[in-house]
RNA sequence: GGUCGCAUAGCUCAGUUGGUUAGAGCGCGCGCCUCACAUGCGCGAGGUCGUAGGUUCAACUCCUACUGCGACCA
């Protein structure tokens, strides 16, 4: 069989893909050390970018890689149902048909949502199969399927159960588009322009003075409690302890002194609100302040703060249900009027936004679900410390400790219908004060309701053996769930087969991003419910830029879709791609030349594949029985180049430098499989014996199949769809047969020949030695030139034995041999450690050009010898220095003494020959 | 503001315990359609390894400060 002349992966890909998964390749395979690995799932409402295809590529290369080497390997796909996102994508489309949610209710919704996911939810994996991701589908899995719902569940009540979970009314994030609370970790904070307003607030007592407080959000002055200075600022001594009137409200406020206030900020007075700041919240909490929420859940001035108790007050109809930036610019406008506003400086605010919609976040006060998160937290920090999960690269631990121990309560209810709902119960009977009605059948639980945590709904309340209850009508955090997914995806709370086999997993790659939403939870979650750590390893990997260095995002335009990358230069050149620029820093900023770049690496190994396969005389070179004698010198040293390259990329992988990895293959493939030994391989293909022809044949065929094997894991494609025309070739087709299930190669140190190598390496630098000559000099590839060689007895023998190499590598007509006399005059010379060698060229040598060049060589040269000089000068190196060291430093200084005295002698003639023709 | 990271060829980056003539890919220059490949072949030019100190016989590599950039957390 031929390969036709170029690859072309369109048909390749899909072709394989299908063959792979009716072979069932991808499913862990009986016998066999365990290997397991969790996808990290990618948001079901999500499509296929770069940070997945870099995230998988790496953990497909691990797996195939593993398999290879003979280890069950299961790598668990799935989708996560992201609440928040997945809930906004269907609440849209309510929108375009003038539709909401609420209308719906809450089961039809939840109905609409599952349809959506039905038709819409497997999009991304799908695009992942496309990457050749050899993920065992028949364990796909969805964070809402059934089993993992039960997980959450079990889950939920054993953290009730041992006290770490509570329900309580605290300050929260919220994200008023959203409505709906946020874990801390939801908000991303962002330097944005803002202002810093001084504004006066005057003394009950003494209206004409007062303090001017600086705030960056002035609206929240209505549900002012307090102003605070620092106890030992002098400028505020005499007002601490007295009142001051709230502009606009009139209410009277206490000045009190606390630490807490940098007397640099502002104007070193600070107005106190606790409802809707977090450090102001503790401050009241530790004063007794009142919390005043300002607020309704959209984030608009609520009338409701103001008039529970008493008529409302004469100001608020100019505020009343104004949203929250509408009613800083009335207030400012206001306190303008009024003369209270000193001044307004520009001034850089960290704004906190909803990580799902950028929606500035508001502190709300309201009952929610925490997990205590302490007593989870110091065990998860301890198995990192101690080594049983290993964070790789390692520096990313710093990160985990810090944020590990300034970890706070984790917010897991959510204020969403899509999502597991929180198996809390509450008896109607017994709570009917704590349970308000809200229109439309829903209903609000105050902070005073007692939940009943069951793992199903109870059948009757045991105080008051009531049977009607409602229940929570909070969902939980999507992380909650995906804090489960490397065992929830294994079976549990179900004690089985895959679950005692392939927990704990053997590695998590994931990008830095999510070290804290996932990681983290993970080991946490998995210690505590498996009590052992959720995977040994955690690969952290980069995050894909563009390539000025920019985050890819829509809004900027600058988005590479991986799905175009594919197929415009094939999966395997796009894979060899991210592979090669996986470790490089932290971020991989992704240019297409690259990827054009290894599209011809592809190419490459295509053509030398297709030269193998054209030059096999077929099955019967394969079979035929031994052939005689030792291998050619060729032969010989690829096959230790090989034994080199299988150990440098298995260490490689092994620790997880796909960099390294993807570099070694490329590296022997092209600059040594098929720049030297192919080249040199023609001659015993040609040559005319026809024992060394079969020999060569073998390695050929030998040290392409190991390229193969070696590379399959980064392209999967090519490499498979090679190996079978290899086989052809070679009459040994089984349909059956996948290079997949292929053992990966081994080498041993015994194979590396080292004297092969070094014979090689020498008259590899000979060849280069006169290309070079040729090149300077201008001696067009067609022309074939003389050469004369001067050096030792051993390395012309050497030469002698192996000149047809240099002949036709270099194009050399005829070569001399000689270990001593007269140098000859006129030629181009190289000298290669005592190796001379001249290459008469009659008038084509310029004599000018010659004389520098050598002139340059002997100053490099000349350097490098003061260099090695001065420290062998030097008596602290000779005595401190390793023996080793400076035994080289010698040979060095040998090395160059001879050359430079070569290089003059061959000036001097230069020298002669321009005066003789002068 | 706090913590961490990065700074090496025109560009993007490797450089694993301190000792190599500091490497690769792309780009650039010169010469080639040499019977697998012009998606190619051969040859070459590019670097005081951010700045200033320190440790050491020896620093791109270790330490300190500074400058610039970035990330995360406040």
């Amino acid at each position: 069989m031929e390969l036709p002349k170029a690859y072309t992966h369109g048909e390749i890909e899909s072709k394989w893909y299908r063959r792979w998964l009716e072979l069932g390749a991808f499913r862990p395979k009986q016998d066999g050390r365990p290997f397991s690995m969790v996808i990290p799932p990618p948001n079901v409402t999500g499509s296929l970018h770069m940070g997945h295809a870099l995230n998988n590529t790496l953990q497909d290369i691990l797996a195939r890689y593993k398999r290879m080497d003979g280890f069950s390997v299961l790598w668990v796909p799935g989708t996560d149902h992201a609440g928040i996102a997945t809930q906004n994508v269907v609440e849209r489309q309510l929108a375009e048909k003038g539709q909401n949610r609420a209308q719906l209710g809450r089961a039809k919704f939840i109905e609409r949502v599952w349809q959506w996911k039905e038709e819409a939810g497997s999009t991304i994996l799908n695009q992942l199969k496309a990457l050749g991701v050899s993920c065992d589908w028949s364990h796909e899995r969805f964070t809402m399927d059934e089993g993992l719902s039960r997980a959450v569940r079990e889950a939920f009540v054993r953290l009730w159960e041992d006290g770490l979970l509570y329900r309580a009314e605290r300050l929260i994030n919220w994200c008023p588009r959203c409505k709906t609370a946020l874990a801390d970790i939801e908000v991303v904070h962002e330097e944005t322009d803002g202002h810093l307003w001084h504004i006066r607030y005057p003394f009950a007592d003494d209206p004409r003075n007062g303090l001017t407080v600086a705030t960056t959000r002035p609206e929240t002055m209505l549900g002012d409690s307090a102003v605070a200075v620092n106890p030992d600022d002098p400028r505020y001594q005499h007002a601490v302890g007295r009142k001051v009137r709230l502009p606009i409200v009139g209410r009277e406020l206490p000045v009190i002194a606390d630490a807490y206030v940098d007397p640099a900020f502002g104007t070193g007075a600070l107005k106190i609100t606790p409802g809707h700041d977090f450090n102001d919240f503790e401050i009241g909490q530790k004063y007794g302040l009142p919390i005043i929420c300002i607020f309704d859940e959209d984030a608009r001035i609520r009338a409701a703060a103001f008039t529970e108790n008493s008529r409302a007050p004469a100001w608020l109809h100019k505020y009343k249900d104004r949203d929250r930036f509408e009613a800083r610019k009335l207030i400012v406008e206001e306190l303008k009027q009024n003369g209270l506003l000193e001044k307004v400086e520009p001034y850089r605010v960290a704004l906190g936004r909803c990580y799902r919609c950028q929606t500035p976040v508001e502190p709300y006060l309201t009952p929610q679900w925490f997990v205590n998160i302490k007593p989870l937290a110091e065990p998860a920090m301890e198995v990192v410390r101690d080594g049983r999960v290993k964070i790789i690269p390692e520096g990313w631990a710093n990160s985990y400790f810090a944020w590990m121990e300034n970890i706070k309560d984790w917010t897991i209810s959510r204020q969403i219908w899509w999502g597991h709902q929180i198996p809390a119960w509450y008896c109607v009977a017994c709570e009917a004060g704590h349970i308000v009605k809200t229109g439309q059948g829903d209903f609000m639980l105050t902070k005073e309701a007692q939940p009943i945590v069951a793992r199903e709904q109870p059948d009757k309340c045991a105080v008051c053996g009531g049977g009607e209850f409602v229940r929570d009508p909070d969902v939980l955090d999507t992380w909650f769930s995906s804090g489960l997914w490397p065992f929830s995806t294994l079976g549990w709370p179900e004690q089985t087969e895959d679950l005692k086999r392939f927990y704990p997993t053997s590695v998590l790659v994931t990008g830095f991003d999510i070290l804290f939403f996932w990681v983290a939870r993970m080991i946490m979650m998995g210690l505590k419910f498996m009590g052992d750590v959720p995977f040994r390893d955690v690969y952290i990997h980069a995050l894909v830029r563009d390539q000025e260095g920019q985050k890819m995002s829509k809004s900027k335009g600058n988005v590479i879709d991986p799905l175009d990358v594919m197929g415009k230069y094939g999966t395997d050149a796009f894979r060899f791609t991210l592979a090669a620029m996986a470790a490089m820093g932290r971020d991989v900023k992704l240019a297409e030349e690259r990827i054009v770049g290894y599209q011809n690496f592809v190419n490459k190994l295509w053509n030398a594949s297709r030269f193998v396969l054209m030059n096999l005389s077929g099955a019967e070179t394969a079979r035929r029985g031994g052939v005689d004698g030792k291998h050619n010198l060729a032969d010989q040293w690829i096959l230790s180049r090989l034994a080199a390259t299988i150990a440098k990329a298995r260490e490689a992988v092994e620790s997880y430098r796909f960099n390294e990895f993807a570099h070694h293959l490329y590296q022997f493939t092209w600059h040594e499989f098929c720049d030297w030994y192919i080249e040199m391989s023609k001659l015993a293909l040609n040559g005319g014996d026809q024992n060394e022809r079969a020999k060569t044949e073998r390695v050929l065929a030998a040290v392409l199949e190991n390229i193969l094997f070696l590379l399959h894991p980064i392209m999967p494609f090519a490499t498979e769809e090679i190996w079978h025309a290899l086989n052809e070739k070679l009459g040994r087709e089984d349909s059956k047969a996948t290079i997949m299930l292929q053992p990966y190669p081994r080498a041993t140190d015994g194979d590396i020949r080292g004297g092969i190598e070094d014979r090689v390496g020498y008259l590899m630098e000979i060849t280069r030695a006169v290309r070079n000559l040729r090149a300077e000099m201008n001696c067009p590839p067609s022309k074939e030139v003389n050469a004369i060689v001067f050096g030792s007895d051993g390395n012309l023998s050497l030469l002698r034995d192996q000149e047809r190499y240099l002949k036709s590598l270099a194009r050399v007509g005829s070569v001399e041999y000689r270990t001593e006399g007269e140098r000859p005059k006129g030629a181009a010379t190289a000298v290669i450690g005592e190796t001379e060698v001249y290459i008469p060229l009659g008038d084509m040598v310029n004599l000018d050009e010659e004389k520098s060049r050598l002139t340059r060589e002997l100053g490099r040269v000349e350097e490098e010898l003061s260099r090695v000089r001065k420290k062998l000068g030097n008596s602290d190196f000779i005595a401190k220095a390793k023996e080793e060291v400076v035994r080289r430093e010698k040979e060095k200084a040998a090395e160059f003494e001879e050359k430079i005295r070569t290089l003059n002698l061959s000036l001097g003639r230069i020298g002669e020959i321009s005066e003789g023709k002068a």
